[in-house]
RNA sequence: GGUAGGAUGCCCGAGUGGCCAAAGGGGGCGGACUGUAAAUCCGCUGGCGGAUUGCCUUCGGUGGUUCAAAUCCACCUCCUACCA
């Protein structure tokens, strides 16, 4: 399957969408061995829910897999309870053991939605590191000096500006790097935020004598704010496990000028076509909103199949353009002699305290059968039918009780 | 080891005896406008209350001073920088 012939071919399909490639000479020249290569993924296990940004990487490696390569999940268990500081102006808290084994299970339970499980190994690193003696970690950070380790952005800004940083954290590129050895990484593919930690590997792995791993990024997505990098906890993420409507609805609502990166980055709309797209929304000569229907529509497809994303698509449609009622909605129960809005909303409709409630219908944000209701002491009577909507989005058949 | 600073609501961050449920920003929510875009604008953002000015809980912990404390005092816990 892997034949040198073929390997100028992979080469110019791997290249797409990366950022750095260290080296594109001695990845070349890997690939003309014409062996499965060991493309290495390393995870933290701290977050349970896989999101689009995860995904970028995920589909470079599904496309390593199949020119044959073999992919190497290594849940950062070990790594976890040291905490990641990457991008962070502050050390994580660290996680129980039971936390993260969790995590990881359904971390890779996810991974397979995308990756092809018979070309993957799954490894946690507390299989090598939790062995290491103190002796030998000092002798892996011997390898690195403060100096290389102040080259990380972060580590640099955090520096200059008097803030925190623990030697844990410098600990924790070595890690990472000594898993590149543990698992003698032909190449290490991570987000952009990566390459300095996925750097030093090759160095480790030298110092070990093994041939240093290739390092290769993507590019980081941006949330559904369109500003910051896709993650958990800024809230701002799609995840793999959305339910399709939600994820329809969400990619909906992106800000117009990501589309053609998501359209290229987690989409098989040909580069040309994505392309085509980029100009199509400049020149305004078709609403992008089509274009992102498309997108939302393809991306949907992906993770929930055919059948999934047409209904979601039915849905948007219906509720969000056309501005009618959903077909399927919870029911709400009326009890005979009515009941307040607020007690209502709050007891049945999942809104979090009755002072929410409140400022809700005194917002105008509540409304019965489009009837806006501005007392929050009204009372729904039985009588009441037809549809409770809550803010843009929330809806409720109203059912008297039997 | 020495010196200095800090711990405030979801987050950041003001506040140094009453006018503080606590400025401001972010985020979130609701509304207007829309393509459920984005941007913008308005409102809300501890709980409870038939509902501007009421009550309860909140400003690291414990105890104290006072008619009255996030604000003062004591002790404690945790965090940080600087010097060595």
């Amino acid at each position: 399957m892997v034949a040198s012939e073929n390997s100028a071919e992979q080469l110019k399909a791997l290249l797409a969408n990366t950022v750095y490639l260290v080296t594109e000479e001695e990845l070349k020249h890997k690939l003309s061995e014409g062996r499965p290569l060991r493309i290495k993924l390393g995870v933290d296990p701290s977050i349970a829910d896989l999101h689009l940004g995860h995904a970028v990487v995920l589909r470079k490696l599904r496309q390593f897999q199949e020119f044959g390569h073999e992919v190497v999940l290594i849940i950062g268990d070990f790594t976890a309870r040291i905490g990641d500081p990457s991008g962070r102006s502050k050390t994580r808290p660290m996680l129980t053991k039971n936390d993260v084994e969790e995590n990881a299970r359904s971390y890779s339970t996810q991974a397979f939605k995308i990756l092809d499980e018979r070309l993957t190994e799954v490894k946690f690193n507390s299989e090598w590191l939790g062995k290491l003696s103190f002796e030998d970690v000092i002798r892996i950070s011997s390898c690195y000096t403060v100096a290389r380790m102040l080259e990380r952005d972060d580590f640099e800004t955090r520096y200059r500006q008097n803030e925190p940083i623990s030697i844990s954290e410098f600990l924790y590129p070595l890690a990472q790097a000594y898993d590149s050895v543990c698992v003698k990484a032909d190449v290490e593919i991570g987000g952009d935020d990566q390459y300095f930690n996925m750097l030093v590997g090759r160095r480790l792995q030298q110092e070990n004598g093994q041939k240093p791993q290739i390092v290769m990024t993507l590019p980081l997505l941006e949330g559904t704010d369109g500003k910051m990098k896709m993650s958990k906890s800024f809230g701002n993420y799609i995840a793999f496990e959305d339910k399709p409507r939600d994820m329809y609805g969400k990619l909906m609502s992106l800000p117009d000028q990501l589309i053609a990166k998501y359209m290229r980055l987690l989409t098989d709309i040909g580069k040309e076509e994505a392309k085509d797209t980029e100009s199509l929304i400049e020149s305004g000569k078709t609403n992008p909103r089509d274009i992102k229907m498309k997108l939302a529509f393809s991306i949907t497809r992906y993770f929930h199949g055919t059948e999934k994303a047409e209904e979601a698509e039915r849905y948007f449609t219906r509720v969000f353009q056309k501005k009618r009622v959903p077909e399927d909605m919870p029911e709400v129960v009326i009890p005979s002699n009515g009941i307040g809005v607020v007690e209502l909303l709050h007891e049945q409709c999942g809104v979090a305290s009755r002072s929410e409630a409140k400022r809700l219908v005194i917002g105008g944000g509540v409304s019965v059968d489009g009837r806006v209701i501005e007392d929050f002491r009204s009372i729904v009577r039985p009588e009441d039918q037809g549809v409770l909507k809550i803010g843009k989005r929330r809806f409720f058949r109203l059912r008297r009780e039997v």
